[in-house]
DNA sequence: ATACAATGTAGAGTGAACTCTATGTCAAGA
DNA sequence: TCTTGACATAGAGTTCACTCTACATTGTAT
């Protein structure tokens, strides 16, 4: 009958004031028990690792937040959480295209330096 | 005979701001002219352009400092600073491929939306 | 000569995302 | 019964990377 902040910062590898955090913040909003401890379902496991994923590709807490407000919605809201999620995923793609820019760049420099060993070691 | 922090702050899209502060936290140590105003050259040009990879690639500003120390010191720390971005080559590399299974959930995802809109509004 | 725009320094303030502290409640084991 | 540990809230503190303010100086156009 649900996870305790406890359990469920184990199993999300979010510390529990991480938690009360997004909580305050309206990202998650688990049940209470009757002496008002949180209970946290499997359901509830599945949004914050998808909240986790849409951090780890740098959106910010104010739009995960917006998105939550929408999703707490219910299904008249897809259309709109859809649309987020579409343009999220071109910001998500345009990192990957510069990371992997910065990438080839970063390959130039350490091969200048391997010459640059190469030659001052040897004159 | 060098840019004034205005013109390098133009050149480099950093506010003054942002080159002072910099230059506070060691990253970038400008010439200064005989009324002590900041004379920047185009080495430094290219070193900024170079820290601002290194930024935009996750590199935290203590580790930035810590390469530009190796950079003051000569070529005598050039394979320190190989290293350093061989290091950082790789958690770039890490990086890209994180985001890379980020996109496709993504995508399972924005799939699971188009077929949920599809269905909810055939019924 | 004067005004004013750019520059200088020191240090305070900001926003994001936590992280921690103080204080209080409550259920379970010795 | 007593103690301990997990949990609760409110709010303060931290870190990063700027960003801004106050105030003093200097170079340039009128």
């Amino acid at each position: 009958m649900g996870y305790s902040i406890g359990e469920f910062s184990r199993l999300t590898n979010l510390s529990v004031h991480t938690l009360r955090y997004y909580e305050h913040e309206n990202l998650i909003t688990p049940e209470r028990n009757s002496s008002n401890r949180r209970c946290y379902s499997d359901k509830d496991l599945a949004w914050i690792c998808f909240i986790k994923r849409l951090k780890n590709t740098g959106m910010p807490i104010k739009e995960i937040q917006r998105y939550a407000e929408l999703r707490a919605k219910g299904d008249l809201t897809l259309n709109e959480r859809m649309e987020m999620l579409t343009v999220h995923r071109e910001s998500l793609n345009e990192q990957i295209k510069v990371l992997q820019e910065h990438m080839a760049k970063l390959d130039d420099k350490i091969d200048f330096y391997r010459h640059e060993i190469e030659r001052t070691s040897l004159k």
